[in-house]
DNA sequence: GTATGCGGGTCGC
DNA sequence: GCGACCCGCATAC
């Protein structure tokens, strides 16, 4: 749609600023919250809408004050990778969500890489003119106005789901009996579809990949016509009745995860539905191949650029299972952990949309700009029985973001500085190991 | 223990 | 003045 297109009402409604005296009110449609806002995303949600209430975003932003009781501003932490540029298979990377909480934080960048039992480190984000990306939330009438400045510079991180699954999970592993009982006994114990030889060999990856495949319950997509969770894992319920294939290992895995409440979340009423002419309907297309040409690795790539591209990857080389393609939508939680070597999508790669100037544009163009990209954020999640470590990981073209090694985006003997390498136990998986 | 929000305060531009 | 950021405090889960 051209902004032509728009009449003087439809303009007003796209050309307001955050710090305006005034925003608009006579909204017709709100915006269904968005899970991955990025590059300078003004989105206005119904004051209904549990997700924006909370000012939630699957980027770690923490509060940032601003002198501004109105409004409330955030700014992204950025990634946390392993300092070792390690990869798992098929070239997929580590990204941890950094804890928001300073002191949680500083702990955790004592911690080691999971998977090599390299330094972690925190990559900050630098998407706003070097700075990190702010998000702005602001309660006005009715609605909710959500305005994201800068572009975030490095891949996403594990959903605050997945973070929260992996305590879980800590939890869990503490008390192995526990968790062997929930894999015999849960119904999500079950063998899914496609997945067999990983789980065998390493059973507790399973629970702990389900944790992370967990839905980013909370995304925003799920949640669009349906009414909100009362918190962030209700929206596990959504997993299931998203689903295009039918497919329930979503929701049913999610059950070992968590034994005691997990299961029972898995099981909150959902039935959720969504017309088949919803926007944010999960592609089934979406499906990307696996790229280590590390050459070609840009920006763009790197960012992920919401395009159209993101929902289609034609060379996706795993074997989609229809969970993969189900949540999509809100690049659930199979997102980060381990992410794949970026793939230029197959369409032109639009640093942002087409109405969109780059962070070095006009910013005031802004003014005029319908955060399409957000509404393109669907991807797709790789096959999870491709390897334990997989569940995250690549699902996202948009986060296909690699630490190119050499060439790393990242220079990690700049100013990131490496955290401190505890030894670490042998434990494979992420913070499962009781982190110290 | 961690996430989140608020607000005082500092610092650099 | 503005924006980024540090810190402490309170609250919730």
């Amino acid at each position: 749609m051209e902004p032509d297109d728009f009449d003087s009402e439809d303009k007003d409604m796209l050309s307001w600023d955050i710090n305006d005296v005034k925003l608009p009110q006579n909204v017709k449609k709100t915006d269904v919250f968005q899970e991955w806002p990025d590059s300078y995303a003004k989105h206005i949600y119904s004051c209904e809408d549990k997700n924006a209430q909370r000012h939630l975003s699957s980027w770690a932003m923490r509060n940032t004050n601003n002198h501004n009781s109105r409004i409330l501003k955030k700014s992204c932490l950025g990634v946390v990778v392993c300092g070792h540029d390690c990869s798992v298979e098929e070239g997929r990377k580590i990204y941890l969500r950094p804890a928001i909480c300073d002191k949680a934080r500083q702990k955790q960048q004592r911690k080691c890489c999971p998977h090599c039992d390299g330094p972690l480190k925190l990559i900050p984000c630098r998407g706003h003119g070097g700075f990190p990306v702010t998000n702005f939330w602001r309660h006005d009438g009715r609605f909710i106005f959500f305005q994201s400045k800068g572009e975030h510079d490095h891949p996403k991180p594990e959903t605050k789901l997945e973070a929260e699954a992996r305590r879980a999970m800590k939890k869990a592993h503490s008390a192995p009996s526990s968790i062997s009982l929930h894999l015999k006994g849960s119904p999500g114990a079950k063998s899914l579809p496609g997945e067999t030889q990983s789980q065998g060999s390493l059973p507790l990856t399973w629970p702990f990949q389900e944790g992370l495949q967990l839905p980013s319950s909370y995304s925003g997509h799920l949640m669009a016509n349906a009414p909100q969770p009362k918190s962030l894992n209700d929206g596990l319920s959504l997993s299931k009745s998203y689903g295009l294939g039918g497919t329930t290992y979503l929701a049913d895995q999610t059950s070992t995860l968590d034994p005691a409440k997990l299961y029972e979340k898995s099981k909150l009423p959902s039935g959720k539905t969504y017309g088949s002419g919803d926007p944010f309907q999960p592609s089934a297309s979406g499906v990307y191949a696996e790229y280590n040409d590390l050459q070609t690795w840009n920006k763009n790539a790197a960012l992920g650029k919401n395009s159209l591209s993101e929902n289609c990857y034609p060379n996706y080389p795993f074997p989609l299972t229809s969970w993969a393609c189900n949540f999509s939508p809100s690049q659930n939680a199979s997102e980060p952990f381990f992410q794949q070597i970026p793939l230029e999508p197959p369409t032109t790669k639009t640093g942002c949309h087409p109405l969109w100037p780059g962070p070095g544009g006009s910013l005031y163009e802004e003014k005029a700009h319908v955060d399409f990209n957000s509404y393109m954020q669907s991807s797709m999640y790789p096959s999870p029985q491709e390897d334990p470590f997989l569940l995250t990981y690549g699902s996202h073209p948009h986060q296909q973001y690699s630490l190119p090694g050499k060439i790393s985006k990242w220079d990690f003997d700049e100013d990131v500085t490496p955290v401190g390498v505890d030894h670490c136990n042998n434990e494979m998986f992420l913070n499962l190991c009781p982190l110290r």
